[in-house]
RNA sequence: GCCCCCAUCGUCUAGUGGCCCAGGACGCCGCCCUUUCAAGGCGGUAGCACGGGUUCGAAUCCCGUUGGGGGCACCA
């Protein structure tokens, strides 16, 4: 295996970890393992506004959530570092003739070019401007020619040089722009294979040019389809829940989160999408890379997330829980390791998302259940009232067991000629406020006697009030 | 406006010329199980965008059309 393959995943800090990101670095770091290559970290930065410490923070605490580990990447570098690298490269494009400054404004190019075209009209082309301030450094794109990149999921898309305007490699203070910073850090941390969203495509023969006019091989590219929402854009901070932190803080776990984004533009062998990580690492391949683009389904990723739960041991999904258990809205103490571990089992097949256990036990721990005004109404209808009052008097001397309870509830309600599928939805929502939610002989078992009596008279008392 | 990318069920995909009147998964629908809801079991719905080629044979190759998307900043 060669192990010289040296792969990056460069972010901007923008204060959020994007789930596209997350995806790309799944793919570059996985590739490098898969070859025994390295990967490396690189914070992009060179725009002031987008430098916070704790958001670089956030990135590495991301790339750990989804299993990559700081120990198993090159970095944090941040580009910001490597400005006289970049500063340099400028420098020597501009003495080789491959780039002249400009002074154009934005304002009088538009008025050259009209409103209807974009780019550049090379007006500064031929001027020989020498630096000075406010004055840009562009880049001069060859008149002819096609630019053909090699791409591994895309095969060899050709570019017409001459359709590649002049672009602005450096700001008119001589600070160094994406293009020319990216590539010029690729360079330095000597990267082989540039695995990025398809977004990127379109820059390609930009940068590619940009590796040959430094004297460079260029590397190879690999352009992962972008992903999209369900109008088929591209996800966008702006529109569209992107955050790979809130999915986290709703209760996805990492496995299957990366699971899922593993399979947007790819599969694994045979008649299956769940794998052990494992597998993907062993299978996975770029080449492989389906380059469409992808929806983001939130539903799918909660059916993930739902068989990863189930598939968890229980003391595995009791420890998951903790965090949502933790800052649940309840009387300080009211909460008991063992009262939950109790009901677990019970909750685990329950839940498609963390987030949504302390809805299904929170009648444990709450004083008096939130009644849900719905439920009550569909419930508390008929022979609710009598069905009530019956239980609390069977139930006041029953054998505190499930068994139990659910035979005496049977009974009674056979006597009001309903089943005990009816019969104990008063019960229910009496108890739990709620007309779904665990099974309820096992929950009243948990909850106690007393507990439970109070809560039945509770409700007959609202019913009547 | 210019450049580029993409095109199999609603969605994610398998499929790399015959094994496909297209397989799996999510969703949806129905049935079973059942103390609610889940989970589980069983079954069902639904697709190769269109038109030309190439070939004995095309979801698979080529061309075009249509449709969708991305990019065209002194952002990254």
């Amino acid at each position: 295996m060669t192990g010289s393959v040296r792969v990056r995943f460069a972010p901007s800090p923008t204060g959020i970890f994007h789930v596209g990101g997350a995806r790309s670095a799944l793919f570059n770091w996985v590739f490098a393992r898969q070859r025994g290559g390295a990967f490396v970290l690189r914070i992009e930065d060179t725009d002031e506004a987008r430098n916070r410490p704790e958001w670089t923070e956030g990135i590495i605490n991301a790339l750990a959530w989804l299993g990559i580990g700081q120990d198993t990447y090159e970095g944090p570098f941040f580009q910001s570092d490597n400005a006289a690298a970049h500063a340099d490269a400028a420098r020597t494009l501009h003495q080789a003739g491959r780039a002249y400054y400009c002074d154009c404004t934005r304002e009088a190019i538009t008025e050259r070019l009209g409103p209807q075209r974009r780019g550049y009209d090379g007006f500064c082309r031929d001027r020989a401007l020498p630096p000075g301030p406010g004055r840009a450094l562009r880049f001069r794109t060859p008149d002819d020619g096609v630019t053909v990149i090699e791409d591994i999921v895309r095969g060899k898309p050709e570019f017409d040089n001459a359709a590649l305007e002049d672009f602005v490699i450096a700001r008119g203070d001589g600070s160094v722009l994406f293009l020319l910073a990216n590539v010029v850090d690729d360079i330095t941390q000597r990267i082989t294979h540039v695995i990025r969203a398809e977004e990127h495509l379109p820059n390609t023969p930009k940068q590619q040019l940009l590796w040959e006019a430094l004297g460079h091989t260029p590397p190879t590219w690999a352009h992962v389809p972008i992903i999209v929402n369900e109008k088929r854009q591209k996800l966008s901070k702006r529109r569209d829940k992107v955050a790979l932190e809130s999915y986290r803080d709703e209760g996805y776990l990492a496995d299957a989160m990366r699971n899922y984004l593993m399979l947007l533009g790819w599969a694994p062998s045979g008649d299956r999408e769940i794998v052990p990580w494992e597998v993907i690492e062993e299978e996975f391949r770029l080449e492989d890379v389906n380059p469409s683009p992808a929806f983001f389904d939130e539903r799918k990723l909660r059916a993930f997330n739902g068989e990863y739960i189930r598939a968890l041991p229980t003391a595995g999904f009791i420890a998951a829980c903790q965090p949502w258990l933790a800052s649940a809205d309840w009387p300080a103490g009211s909460y008991t390791p063992a009262t939950f571990a109790a009901v677990a089992p019970l909750a685990q097949t329950r839940v498609a998302v963390l987030s949504e256990i302390t809805a299904l036990v929170d009648f444990l721990f709450l004083d008096t259940p939130v009644y849900d005004e719905a439920a009550w109404a569909k419930a508390m209808t008929g022979p609710a009232a009598a069905i009530l009052t019956s239980a609390v008097a069977t139930y006041a001397d029953a054998p505190w067991q499930a068994e139990e309870l659910k035979a005496r509830l049977e009974a009674l309600g056979a006597e009001h000629g309903l089943k005990l599928g009816k019969a104990q939805a008063p019960v229910r929502v009496a108890v739990t406020g709620r007309t779904v939610g665990l099974p309820l002989f096992e929950s009243l078992e948990v909850l106690g006697r007393e507990r439970t009596l109070a809560r039945l008279r509770a409700a007959l008392a609202r019913l009547a009030g």
